[in-house]
Order: structure tokens, then sequence, then C-alpha cells
DNA sequence: TATTTTCGTGCAAACGATTGCATTAAGCTG
DNA sequence: CAGCTTAATGCAATCGTTTGCACGAAAATA
């Protein structure tokens, strides 16, 4: 049987009101008594039940995952991961505990999302995605529920808080510095269109040819799922062209593996005869062969702010307006674009 | 304001009791009345109030999930990610979900299953690890909680349930591979000795060398963190010795890799003067170079059949004895390890 | 000393469900 | 048609907390 406030109440000599302002730490109750309730908790092995505290004070310190519908793919990705870890350690300093549901198909996700907020299961959520037209995000905004989300959302950036690294200018610096290498023609590999970053990276990739002067080809932007596999289409895609590129922009570490991993297959030297530098910086950068010069968006602290954002959001009572926190990036060089080219 | 059953009951015009009886699909409810009820619960958009229902009726459709301490190190190692798909595949299919703590330090993961457990917050607990001596798996085996572990656990192994794989029988397995390919050199690599894993790896690596009539040196086997990163001292000091290996296990695949970035950067080639062969094949085992030849455990079905096993333990009333779990392993063969090295 | 403050605690009503038992209305049986 | 069974629903207690308000005693004030 459990242990409940009553019973160390009784074992204190107090009623169980007193117990649960000591429990809350109330400056209305005497050092005295507070020693004696926390001697009597102590003795009796005393835990207070989640759920009835939950219910009577309609908080529940728990935060709410919602991770993209495929769970099943997605979660392959240490990019999650990272941001998982960034996400609990924060939650973790605040006393709060994290709470995930999964869904095969989209609609299972949402369902998911629905009824942990209705239902109150979480006093905030983290949407660890950001799709256009995503109805999850209509949803928690329609209910004016405290959300954050991880990357850019399409939707109504303006109103909805998130965290998010400057994918613009960061695929703008990575294609300036493989210019600056003596590279002239670079192409571009990138994750599903209808994905933020995608886009973001890309138009960043765009502005920085033109910036440099160089033309900027369709034949060198090619997308493919976020995903290894998808590498290997896309690199026999480009070398199969008239004027192959010398240097390629990835939009994503696990992509990029693949990527090499083809090149290697199809004899073409990395980074000799072409240069590859990605995003992500995930630890496999460092491990490939050769390592990855990479783009550390700092994963972990997505992560970290994104759930700061939302403990904050809980804890105001009006709703606030969008907040939009962007977390530096750097180019972590290693060895897979090489040297200067006209060396 | 929350929708509340109340609301609902009003609505369909019928009492409380009669929508919970609803909702749990009671057969002593007429369908016509379901149907009303039904309605009611859709137009008034009802959810029910989760932790209302956990208090009620003593049950909480969720999952603890528990890491080891150094959750920040830990996650970063794509096993874990894998094994929490198969967890929480399996848990969405019966209706459960996920709910995890982290802590820092060893006494604050502890802390956090304890209020778990005894706040109720679970049905039951999967624990994610295995350690000599772990005061976790003392306590959950002590409260009579339903907890199911992956990996095997060092104490009373008979009295818990678990879901493993014969690391035993790999270990030995991959070591006589080798050795079939022409190798009489052979060294380990391997994670914390504190680990189950490890040990049960090591061992089958040395049974093997027995039996293949191999000797077993103690200079061949190195431990080291899990991580990459500990791969590279372990080779220097292999590559050091007066005969060094001409081939080695490795105990992982992530620290498979900083074994053959070190390899590489030694200037040794992999497979040609040193076989690579590593255990959980994944996926960026297929994209390292050369790709590694390694065994796949089938992470994803550790925490399928572990979910599955805690499931069935939170539906039984009887305490159950320790049940095992055997999930199958097999050698995926890649380019690591090259052919015979006879040929 | 009488009166007001302050302090520490207890009472009892929520919070939103579930569930054993009582109740009522039909439907059967003889 | 009385008596009994069965089916469908309602009543009210319960789960374990929190919290607004009331209350009494002690301390401070006049």
């Amino acid at each position: 049987m459990q242990v409940t406030i009553k019973d160390v109440a009784r074992e204190a000599n107090v009623a169980p009101s007193t117990v649960s302002r000591v429990i809350a730490n109330s400056p209305r109750i005497s050092q005295k008594t507070k020693e004696r309730v926390r001697q009597a908790m102590e003795d009796l092995g005393y835990y207070p039940n989640v759920h009835a505290r939950s219910l009577a004070n309609r908080t529940t310190q728990a935060i709410g995952l919602v991770m993209p519908s495929a769970a099943t793919k997605t979660l392959q990705n240490p990019f999650f991961s990272e941001v998982i870890r960034g996400i609990s350690t924060k939650a973790h300093q605040n006393g709060y505990s994290l709470y995930m549901t999964t869904g095969v198909s989209e609609e299972e996700v949402y369902e998911g999302v629905v009824s942990m907020v209705q239902g109150r299961r979480v006093d905030g959520v983290v949407v660890l995605y950001s799709r256009t037209d995503d109805k999850v995000v209509q949803f928690l905004q329609e209910s004016k529920f405290p959300f954050v989300v991880v990357g850019k959302p399409f939707s109504d950036s303006s109103q909805v808080t998130y965290v998010d690294t400057d994918n613009y200018l960061a695929g703008r610096e990575v294609t300036k510095y493989l210019h600056q290498l003596g590279h002239e023609c670079i192409a571009f590999v990138g994750g599903s269109q209808d994905l933020a970053v995608t886009q973001e990276r890309v138009g960043g990739y765009k502005t920085a040819l033109m910036e440099e002067g160089l033309p900027v080809e369709d034949n060198y932007i090619v997308s493919a799922p976020f995903m290894t596999t998808g590498g290997a289409d896309a690199v026999k895609r480009l070398m199969s062209l008239d004027h192959p590129p010398t240097a390629v922009v990835v939009s994503d570490d696990m992509m990029a593996l693949g990527v090499m991993s083809t090149l290697n297959e199809m004899g073409i030297s990395v980074p000799d005869q072409m240069a590859v530098v990605s995003f992500n910086n995930l630890f496999i950068a460092e491990f490939s062969s050769p390592p990855l010069t990479s783009v550390e968006i700092n994963i972990f602290g997505l992560g970290f702010e994104a759930t700061n954002c939302l403990i904050e959001q809980i804890n105001e009572d009006a709703t606030p307006y969008g907040k939009r926190v962007i977390v530096p990036h750097y180019l972590v060089v290693r060895q897979s674009c090489g040297g200067p080219k006209n060396e």
C-alpha cells in the first residue's frame, strides 16, 4: 500500500495540509514543524503521488516531445539524440521530466499531441521539426498552449517561438568558403524540399554564388531524402553531368557520409577530386575518412535553448508573442575540403 | 476551461459514471447510449484528464526509461536511439507512452527512478544498461515493481527479466571468423570493464582463441571507454607491441570508427594490414570507409522485446520469475576484414 | 488590561476521473 | 398478474493532493 500524505500527517501529528505546505516549503510553517514533518516523511519513505498532485494544482512538471511522424526513420539521425540531450538537460535542471508519444503516421502523431495537451499530461511542448502546413503547430497555436519549435516553422513564424540556426547564413558562408578555396563549380545536395532547413541552406548557397559572381545552375542542385542512402543517387546524378562539380555542399553529415562513400566507390577521391562540406558536425564527422569539414550548429544548444524558452513561457501567464532565438554556428575545418585549390 | 466528464454527461443526459463506462467501452451500456455519449464527447471536444484517471484507477499507461547516469555522454551513441525506437514502437502499439528522467550523477538517476516508481508515475520501467552493483535494479527488485533490463544484469540475473544478445556467442563467432580468414594474432578492444557486454564479448573471444588453439595474451586485450576517442589510445598501445596483431575485434561500431580513423592516421590500411570486426551494426557501419564488418544485434528488436516483456509483466498480477529473452544476431560481412588472408 | 496583529495550523472543498452497489424498468415464467 | 431475472443506468465514495479560509494563541500595541 502506498504511503500517503495522511500517513505522514498522522505520524507527525499535524494535518495533511501542513504536510503539503512543508513539501512546498511554505514560509507559513514553522521551522520546528517542518523538521518534524520531514523526519516523518523520511521514516515512512513517503513520496507524493504525482497524479494527485497534478490533479490538484493543474501542473505536471513534464514537457512533451513531438517527433516527426515516421519516428521509425527519424530517430536514427543522431541529430535527434542530441537535441533531446539538450532538452533533457535543461528540463532536468528545472525539475521537469520528459514525456514522449510516437506515432507511425502523421495523423497518429497529431492525435498523440492532442491527447497530451487536452489530457493535461504536460505543461508545454517542444516540436522537433518544422514542415510546411503542419497540423500540430496549428493546433498548438489555436489552443494557446505553451510550445516552442526547434527549427523555423513555416506558417506564421512571427507568432510562434522558435529556436534555430541561421541556416541561410551558414549556407552562404560555406559556399563562399569553397569559392575561396578556388572552387568554381559548386553543387548542392539537400534533403527533402519541404523542410525549412533545406530551403534555407539552399537559399544561402544560391545567394553566395550570386554574390561571388558564379552562375546558379539548376543541375547542380539535387535533393534527396535526408538519410545516407539518398546521397548515393545524388552523387551519381551530379557526376554524370557534362561539367561535374569540383565541390559539393551537403545539407547534413549523414548524407555527406553517403556521398563520400559513393564517391569512394566511383574512385573519386575526397578532397583531391571533390571537396565536401556539410552541416551539423555530428560526432561521426570527426571519424569519417577523410574527416568531414562541417558546420557546428550546436544541436545540444538548440534543445537547451528551446527548453529554456518553453519554461519561460510556461511560467508567464501572458501569452507571449513569438520569440526567436538564433544559436550561433561556426565552421569546423577538417580534411574533406583539402587546402586551397590553386596552391 | 477544461471540458470534463460532467459536461459530457450533462450534454448526453446521463450520469458521469455512464460516460466513464462508455470510454471503457463497457458491455453494460446499451449501444444507443454509447452512441449518444460518443457524439457528446465529439461535440464538446472532450479528452479525459490523464491524471484524474490515473489517480482513480491506479494505472498510468506510461513506461519509464532509465538511461545510464552520464546521460550527457550516453545519448550520443546511436545504440540508445535505436533501443528507444524499439521501445516506443511497442509501447505505442499497446497504448503506452514513454516517460524519461535524466540525471547527471548516478545518485540523481536513482532518485529519479525512485520518485518515478513511488510517485506512481509509470506502470513499469525498462532499464537501458547493466552495471555491476546497480542500486536501481536492486531497488526495483525490492519494490517488486515491474521492470525489465536491456542487457544482462549482473546480480541475481536469475530473478530479473532481461532481454539480451548472446554476446558471449557473438564474441566467439567473430573471433573464429577472423581465424578462418587466416589471422593468428587477434586483439580485442573493448569498452568499460564493468559493463556486462564487454565482459561477455571478451569471454567469447578468449574461448574462441582457446578452442582454435591460439594463445590468449593479456597484451592483446585493451579496454577503453565506449566512445570513439577511446579507440585511438587502444590502437596505439596495440601497435607498439613487439608483435602487433593483424586483426582486431572491437566491442562497438563507434569505437571501431575511432580505431580505423587512428589506423588510417598511422598509415595502416584496413583491411590489408589490419582486419577490423565489430558489434552492433549501427547504420554508420555501412558508410565508414571501408564499410565495417559488424555483428547485427537487432537493437530495435531488443527494445521491442523488452517492452513486450514489460507489458506482459504489468498485466500479470503474479510477480513473475525472471524471464530471459535472447535476440538473435548475425554477422554482416562488409569490407573491413578483407577476404581470406592466405589467398 | 483590552484590542489588534501576526503567526502557525487545521477544516473542508476542490481537482476529474473510476467503480461497487443500489435502483429502476422491462422482459419472462408459470 | 405476481414474482423473478436480467439489463441499463445512477449514486456516492474514493483515489491523494492542494489551497482558500477560518480559527486560536501568542505577541505587539495602545
